[in-house]
This record gives C-alpha cells, sequence and structure tokens, in this order.
DNA sequence: CATCAATTGAACTGTACAGTTCAGTCCAAT
DNA sequence: ATTGGACTGAACTGTACAGTTCAATTGATG
C-alpha cells in the first residue's frame, strides 16, 4: 500500500504555450505578437483575475504597444476568451496517465490517483478553475467549453479504462461513469479546497498520500474483483 | 435502496438574514439600515460579482443614500467582508440533519447525503462558494473564514456522526476524518459542476438519485461492518 | 415644541481604465 | 532605394466609479 510515487512531476506548459496555437476562427498560426500578449494576458488575468488587470498592464508585460494588443484582439473579453480557451485545449491529456504496465489493479489505481491530484494542484490547474468560476457567468459559453475540452474528457477516458478493466475481469461496475466520477472525487474533493483556498497549515488537512491510497482502498473494497 | 428523500427543501435564508446580525467587533446589533445594505449587497455581490456592483447601485438596491453606505461601512472592501462573514455563519448546521431516528445506517447516509447535495447546490450555497473563489485571493483570511465556519465544521459534524456509528458496531473506520470526506466528495463531486457551470444539458451528468445511491452503496461496502 | 442624531440627495473630486488616433519607426520584400 | 505592412509611443476621449462633502430633512425623545 506504500508504492506512492515520491515526486510527481507535472509539465506546467504555462510557458511558451500560446507558442504555435493554431486559431479555431481562421485556422492560421498565431502571429508571434499576439502569442507575446496572450502568454502575458493569461499569467496577469490568471494571477489577478479578469477584473483587476488593465490592458495597459497586459501591453507592458507583453512588450508590445497598447495599439498592438488592439490590433489583434478586439476587446478585453475577446482576449481574455482567447486565453482560456487555448489553455484548455491541453488539459485533459496530461492528467491521464500511462498504466499499462502496472502490474495490478492496485498500482495502477495509484498511480492514475497520484497523477490526478498532481495535476488538480498545479498552479495552472488551479488558475484556470478560478478563473472559470469566477468569471464564467459573465462569459456564455466559456465554462462549457472548458468542461467538455477538461474534467468531461478525462472522466471518459478514466471510464474507458475501468470498462476494459471490468472487461478483462480485474473490476466488477455496473456504472462506470459512476465509479469514475466517485474516483476522482475521493481524490480531488479532500485536496482541492486546500489549494483552492490557500489553506496552508489547516490541523485537518489530510496529506495527499493518505487521500490516494484511501481512495484506491475504498475504491477497490467496492469495485475489486469477488 | 430507493428510499429517497423526494423533494429535498433546504431553507434558503437568503432574504432576511442580515436581519438581526451581531457585529463580531462591538458585539452590538447591527442597526436597520446597515442590515438593509448588506442584504442588498449580498444579492448583488453573489449574482455579479464583487467588481461589477457600484457602490451606487447598492445604495440604490438598499433604498438608502450614499452617505449612508459609508456611515455604516468604511469602504466597499469592508461592506463585502462583513457580508461574507455574516452569510457564513449559518453554513455548516443547515448540511447535516437529524438522523437519530433512520432505521438502519443506510437510510441514514441516504439522507445525509441527499441534504448535502441539496444544501451544496443551493443559489446561495453556490453563490457563496462562488464569490469566495473569485475574490478569495485578494480578501487575506476571507476564504480561512468560510472554510473554518463552513465546509470543515460540517466534515467535522460527519467525522463524529461515524466515530459514534463505529463505537456502536455500526461501521468500521479506522480514520473517520478521511471518510467522512471521501463520503461528502462521492456527493458532492459528481453533481456540484453542473451546477457552478450551469451545465444544464449535458449528457454525462448524473442526477441526485443515482449520486447519492451510489455514494452510500460504496461507503457501505468499504466501511460497512463485516 | 425643541433638540439632536441619523439620514438624504445631489453635486463634486480624483482616478482608473477601455478603446482610439496618429505621426513616426522599423524591417522585410521587391 | 522604395514601398507597404506591422509596430510604437504617447496623447486623447469618454465614462464609470470610489469616496467626500454639506445643506436640508426627518423623526424619535425629553
Amino acid at each position: 500500500m506504500n508504492n506512492q510515487l515520491k515526486s510527481m512531476e507535472i509539465a506546467d506548459p504555462s510557458a511558451g504555450c500560446f507558442g504555435h496555437v493554431i486559431d479555431p476562427e481562421t485556422g492560421e498560426e498565431l502571429p508571434a505578437k499576439a502569442a507575446q500578449v496572450m502568454e502575458a494576458g493569461s499569467k496577469l488575468f490568471t494571477e489577478q483575475g479578469f477584473g483587476a488587470v488593465s490592458m495597459d498592464q497586459v501591453a507592458k508585460a507583453a512588450g508590445v504597444s497598447k495599439a498592438t494588443v488592439y490590433a489583434h484582439f478586439q476587446s478585453k473579453e475577446q482576449l481574455f476568451v482567447a486565453i482560456v480557451r487555448a489553455a484548455c485545449l491541453s488539459y485533459a491529456e496530461n492528467a491521464m496517465p500511462e498504466v499499462r504496465d502496472a502490474p495490478d489493479m492496485r498500482s495502477a489505481l495509484t498511480r492514475i490517483g497520484h497523477s490526478i491530484a498532481g495535476f488538480l494542484m498545479a498552479p495552472r490547474t488551479m488558475a484556470i478553475y478560478r478563473v472559470i468560476v469566477a468569471e464564467g457567468p459573465r462569459f456564455p459559453g466559456l465554462a462549457q467549453g472548458y468542461y467538455e475540452t477538461g474534467p468531461r474528457t478525462f472522466k471518459r477516458l478514466l471510464a474507458k479504462y475501468l470498462t476494459e478493466a471490468v472487461e478483462k475481469g480485474l473490476l466488477q461496475i455496473d456504472n462506470p461513469r459512476l465509479a469514475s466520477e466517485q474516483f476522482c472525487s475521493m481524490v480531488r474533493g479532500p485536496l482541492y479546497m486546500k489549494v483552492l483556498l490557500d489553506l496552508k497549515d489547516d490541523p485537518d488537512l489530510l496529506d495527499t498520500n493518505t487521500v490516494v491510497d484511501g481512495a484506491v482502498e475504498v475504491f477497490l473494497r467496492s469495485y475489486g474483483p469477488k
């Protein structure tokens, strides 16, 4: 029960992730200056929130004139939407690790659990989530887009994996989507608020290993074979 | 397995909840006008977010002059903090139902599960959460205060209940705090994003009964006696 | 009725910011 | 060398808003 991964390295593609983005509207590659603007905007918006950042700040941080910003983006809102959309694209793939070589179900689930935990608590993930929750209501469609490219995609990947395990007789699950949600929630729930609310020294907080091992244990006792 | 509560009525104390608030600073009861201001501010802030609401709007909605607003609250920030703090106070007690009369563990947990689900998805709860996530970073201590009076208190209540059940031989749990987190998470996780992100018609979404029954089932298979 | 505190309404100050404009610069392609 | 598109920097417009001020009004109390 102690096969945790020691340090979970989650690639944080914050830097440079707007380098070669394809504009979904035109299908063309993003000009260098536009990428700079998105880069800077991403950092500022996720650090301070949409409302607290001025376009002057964005331009300055991007090392670009304000006129250039408006040459590439119609408005502050459109810049924001473009940034969030681009940031969501690489979400789900990063969270599901390779587990084909795992010796058994317990170690596979443990690895997945640590991957979820590490991914969810990465600064970039938290920043996107915070911004979506905060500004979602004011940007119709943004939250939906986030959910579909992000959490939903990941949960489907996990449900698919579980279904395969059932077919191999390694698990017994009648509702894999529910089981997938349950496993994610048991890992995520006890941990994410700590980071989200920046609670560093609350005595009630559980550490990652306890949470992941606990989730795996409960999951296997419910859905394990026999 | 079908003893769900049909419609879970969660009292939404949005209206009038600032009527007789005691100021934690002075220990005195809040003047009527101040309560009106907090009432109006609460509605506006939770609907539109801190940044999007002007003090003129608050004054107007409260049916009060702006000078009066500033007579009671030093600044917009302080008004906001006062509102959130007051709103958090009645958080935890509302979420934990009475289950002493429940015939067995399954029905008790099912009732608790539905209570959690109903409480979490109440507009007022969601609104507070959204505002905390969105504005937390800019108001030091606010998120901590929310967590301590809210989620943490509830989870402790549940952990205490579970511990008592263990002592009666109804459950087998070595880490009740972890178990409490797991149960809450399994109920909350699959449901809250639907409301948070306003996803009405996603085909992957599970309904409340499925989620609660699933959580109870998994919980009992893991922690149930023998 | 007189007093006094709370409240009102309206005008005012200062600032921050979205978005525009434009003359001038840079640079790559011809 | 010239042309043309992208970029700069700086000034400018208009607006929204936090917070202030104050003379006039209200209303409860003695």
